[in-house]
DNA sequence: TTGTACGCGTTATCAA
DNA sequence: TTGATAACGCGTACAA
């Protein structure tokens, strides 16, 4: 029955008492509305309204069992990937379809080193209510604790380990691969290289398997291709024993304009191995 | 004294009970572990680590009256944006400097034709202990919610709204603007034209200040600047009465790696005013 | 140093 | 339809 609280925010109590009715009501008048009658839902809206009530969340967990928050997760060591437009993408759909929820978008950012065991224990820990999976990478150990914290989430391509209640979206990356490398069997190209992505991401394993396919397929050579990591940068870096190239500028943080200039021996495509990054 | 509950997350009621003390030594032992005997110490760890105990947040919140959680937040209107390798650092920065910490980064991002009142809204009712500003545009309302909230926070760049009590790191874009331009004054250059950053941001219109200073001490003609927001596409995007260019490739959301050949005739420095969206 | 008891703001149960 | 009342899990005076 505390009356005067200065400057601290409106409790329910105290829209109840404003509106006239018992917690209960205005607690029910406020969430859904079932069960009251007219009078009362306009009496308690009004009084949310004047007071500008906003229900604290930290008690209505507290009963609810929920924490009202969902987690998205990059387990992306290389930081520079986070500037991928892929994932800009992502967190933009993410946080707009969570606007008209009253959801809190957690997000959950690997370190450098780590190896997303600070990620899974947070997930197990049961602070939010699902997950996100934005950039998942074989071993890191989240399937498992989604898995056993029965954690509601859906990764974004597929994971590394599959299990029938593990759910994904994804797009056929091997299909596409495929018909990306048919179009150039077409065309009558008879050395087709590929640049792979992260071998440890379904994406890149997948993308390198169509190519494959389509080669095999087509009975041409399935020798050229090298390691990437969805960055320009990655994919400059030469192998040991290529020549070495740098980018003509290095101290922006954005692609050089000239990176067209710099070329690894490997992508000149000789069809022979190389002892370096490439395969 | 509830004892079975299974398959719940364990309380420190239970680790207090697996530990043979009271739910308060376990409470200051886990906090700090101030006035709390070494004996007991060992215990509650030990039940701690055996439990796989983890506070309740809400619990937590609801008495200690913080949410354990801060805001980033992105009024960025412009999806585009988003992909830029300065906020992806920015959010990396974020996201490491709260790993030690157990606050959460709750992520705002604003819609697209939205003025950003519902994220105002949403730092004024109190769902965070404070909040980091990203990408402040005049006339988000940011500051005045803030102020309002007496919310801890922090401006990426200059506000728009200078106010003792509003924290902010920055730059010196001015000066750093009027150095640039100031080399190219030493070199001998006399038509220098800049294109500058979106200027409802502090940043923008600092370093258009930089550049016209430079222009104006050097007795040079101020008169060739085009607008930008930080992206390729929108510094091609022609003004009209130029000659309408196109990026070769307008399906990938990449920046084409050929939009050099795309050329404004603004941007060939003719030195006059043209009508459209440059000045 | 330890434990008891209360309150945080909300939802859910159950009589009325 | 409404209103007491009991949790929810935790921190913390206060007393021992």
């Amino acid at each position: 029955m505390s009356i005067d609280r200065p400057s601290t925010a409106p409790t329910l109590d105290e829209v109840a008492h404003a509106a006239g009715v018992s917690r209960s009501t205005a607690s029910r008048a406020i969430n859904g509305g079932d069960r009251v009658s007219p009078e009362a839902q306009a009496a308690v809206d009004a009084a949310v309204a004047r007071l500008g009530y906003t229900p604290n969340r930290a008690a209505r967990s507290l009963v609810t069992r929920r924490t009202g928050s969902v987690a998205l997760v990059i387990p992306e060591p290389d930081g520079r990937v986070l500037a991928d437009p892929f994932l800009a993408g992502t967190l933009r759909g993410v946080g707009h379809a969570l606007d008209p929820t009253d959801l809190q978008l957690v997000l959950l950012i690997a370190r450098p080193g780590e190896h997303a065991g600070r990620i899974a224990r947070y997930l197990k820990g049961g602070h939010v209510d699902g997950a996100i999976i934005a950039s998942h990478h074989q071993g890191d150990e989240l399937e498992n604790a989604i898995l056993a914290a029965r954690l509601p989430a859906v990764f974004i391509g597929r994971p590394a380990v599959e299990a029938e209640s593990l759910v994904y979206v994804d797009v056929d990356n091997v299909a596409a691969a495929r018909r990306a490398t048919q179009r150039l069997v077409d065309a009558g190209r008879t050395r087709i290289a590929t640049i792979a992505g992260p071998l440890d991401m379904s994406v890149g394993h997948d993308r390198l398997e169509g190519w494959r396919a389509a080669l095999a397929h087509a009975g041409l050579a399935v020798n050229a291709s090298a390691d990437g990591d969805f960055t320009l940068t990655g994919v400059r870096s030469p192998c040991s024993g290529c020549s070495t190239t740098t980018p003509t500028s290095t101290r922006s943080s954005r692609p050089p304009t000239s990176w067209r200039r710099a070329r690894c021996a490997c992508s000149s495509l000789p069809g022979a191995a190389c002892p370096g990054t490439c395969r």
